[in-house]
DNA sequence: CCGAGGCTTCGGTGGCCGCCGAAACATCGG
DNA sequence: CCGATGTTTCGGCGGCCACCGAAGCCTCGG
C-alpha cells in the first residue's frame, strides 16, 4: 500500500494474503536484480565482488545486501573480514529463474570484442544455479526427449530408461530424500527460450558433468566450456551434433 | 540501474540478460500487486472494480493498468465503455503464484466480523487462477497421493490409476495438446503452506468441480463453497473427513 | 438528444529510496 | 603494533513515482 491513505486502505484491499509487493520490491531495483542474477551461479560472493560487478560503491552494496538477506532471499556467512552471500536455497533460485524467464530480454549494447565473445560463450553453455543452461543444455534436454529418456506426457519426467541411462553414466542417486523438491523440473532458457532440464536430476547431472570433466568452469563466471571428453560423450550417447557442441569461442575468459 | 551513472554502469553489470528489475517493478507496488492477486481468480475485472477493490481513485487505477498491460502481465479487452482486464495467461498466473508463495504472509488486522468470516472461507476453499486452493484442495491432493493416484517419485505426476479415476469421474481430457504446459504441477498453498494440485490436470479438475456442482462460486470473489453433492463425493471417493470438508461459515458473502 | 456512468489525461504534490563520500570499525598479515 | 583491505554507518542529495482532483471523452440507455 502506499502513501496517502495508510490506514483505511487495507480493509478494502486485502484481508490476508502474501505480501507480494515487498518481495517483488527486493528485485525491482536494477542493482539488487543484478546481484541476484550473478548469484544464480550458485556460489558465494563477497560484498566487494558484488559491488564491483554491479558498479556501485561498497557502501551502497552493503545496504542492498542487508535488504536481500533480511528479506530471506540471500544467506550470509561471515568469515573474518569477508562477508559471503549466496542464494538462500534452491527454491529461491527457482523463483528467480521463473521470474527471469518471463522478463523481457534487455539487449545491452555490446561495447567491445571481448563482450561479444563472452556473450556468445554465455549463450553456449553456462550454469543456472545448480544445473546446466544454454544451447548445450537445451540440446541435451531435447536429445533426451527424442530418445525417450525424458517424457512429457504427464509433465516432464524421467522414464525408466532414463533412470537406467543416468545410473550407467555413473550419475549418483538423484532421488530427493524426504524433500518434495521436484525431481525433474524444467526451466525456460533465457537465451534459447526453450526449456532445459532442472530440478534434482538437472542438478545431479550438472554435478556429474563437472566431476567427470565433461565441462569445466571458466574463471569465476557462470560460463562453462565443453572438454573433448564431454564432446565425444555427448555425441556418442545422445547424438548431439558437432556443430551444436562447438562453442564459437571458448577463450573469452 | 539507477540514477547517478546511467551509462558506464551497464558495461560492468551485465552483458545480456533478462530485465528482471522492470518485471519485478511491476509487482513491487502494493496496489498493482493487489490487482494481480485479485485477478488470480482467473476472471476479467473492469477497471472500476479493481479501483474500488484496491481503494484508489479511478485515475490512479488507469495508470497502473496501463503499466501492467504494456508490461505483458495483463491482457485487456474493451467492450463498449468497459475495460476488462485479465491475466495474460496461465504462465503469468504461475509466475505470480510462484512469487506469492515465497512472499511473507502479511497479517492484515481483522476489522469486522464479516472480515473474519471471509478470511476463514477463503482459507477453506477458493480458486487459484484456474484450479482449486485452500484446505479442501490440499486435502484432495494429499488424499490422491495416499491412494496412489498421484505419485511424487519422479516429480509430481498422475499415475495410470489416477488417469482412470479422473476419466471415470467424467473429467474431460486433460492432456495438454501441443503446448508444453506442465500436465501436473503443484502450487504452494498460501494458507496451508502445503502443495495443492495445479497445472492442466488441476485446471480440468476445477472446471469439472464447477460444472458438476461439487462447488459453487460465492458472489464475485474467489471463494467457493462445497455443495452436499461435492461433500459426499469427496468423502466417498477420497475418504476425506467430514471435518475437513465442513467450512466454518459458508455465508460470509 | 441528453444525462449518467466508465474511463482517461493532465498538473501538482509529497514521500520513498538509491546513490555517494567520508569516517569509523574490524580483521589480517607482517 | 601498524598499515592494508574489507565492511559498515551516517548525512545529504536528487530523481522517480504513486497519489489525487478536475476536466474532458466516449458509450450506453432512455
Amino acid at each position: 500500500m502506499s502513501k496517502h491513505t495508510p490506514s483505511p486502505r487495507s480493509a478494502a484491499t486485502g484481508l490476508v494474503g502474501p505480501d507480494l509487493a515487498s518481495l517483488a520490491g527486493l528485485l525491482a531495483d536494477g542493482t539488487r536484480a543484478a546481484m541476484c542474477l550473478a548469484l544464480l551461479d550458485g556460489r558465494a560472493w563477497t560484498a566487494t565482488e558484488l559491488a564491483r560487478h554491479t558498479g556501485v560503491a561498497p557502501s551502497t552494496a552493503t545496504g542492498h545486501l542487508h535488504q536481500l538477506v533480511s528479506g530471506g532471499l540471500l544467506a550470509e556467512e561471515r568469515q573474518g573480514r569477508h562477508r559471503y552471500v549466496r542464494l538462500a536455497g534452491s527454491d529461491t533460485a527457482e523463483m528467480i529463474e521463473s521470474l527471469a524467464s518471463h522478463a523481457p530480454l534487455r539487449d545491452t549494447p555490446v561495447r567491445s570484442l571481448t563482450d561479444a565473445h563472452r556473450r556468445r560463450a554465455l549463450a553456449h553453455a553456462r550454469t543456472c544455479y545448480d544445473h546446466l543452461a544454454g544451447t548445450v543444455a537445451v540440446a541435451i534436454t531435447e536429445a533426451m526427449t527424442e530418445r525417450s529418456l525424458l517424457t512429457w506426457d504427464y509433465g516432464p519426467a524421467l522414464s525408466e530408461a532414463g533412470r537406467v541411462w543416468l545410473r550407467d553414466l555413473g550419475v549418483e542417486d538423484h532421488r530427493p530424500r524426504g524433500s518434495r523438491r521436484a525431481h525433474v523440473r524444467t526451466c525456460l532458457d533465457w537465451t534459447e527460450r526453450r526449456p532445459h532440464l532442472a530440478g534434482a536430476v538437472g542438478a545431479a547431472l550438472c554435478q556429474h558433468a563437472l566431476d567427470d570433466g565433461w565441462v569445466i568452469r571458466r574463471g569465476s563466471s557462470r560460463v562453462v566450456t565443453l572438454t573433448p571428453h564431454g564432446r565425444t560423450l555427448l555425441h556418442d550417447q545422445l547424438g548431439i551434433t558437432e556443430e551444436t557442441l562447438t562453442s564459437p569461442d571458448t577463450d573469452a575468459f
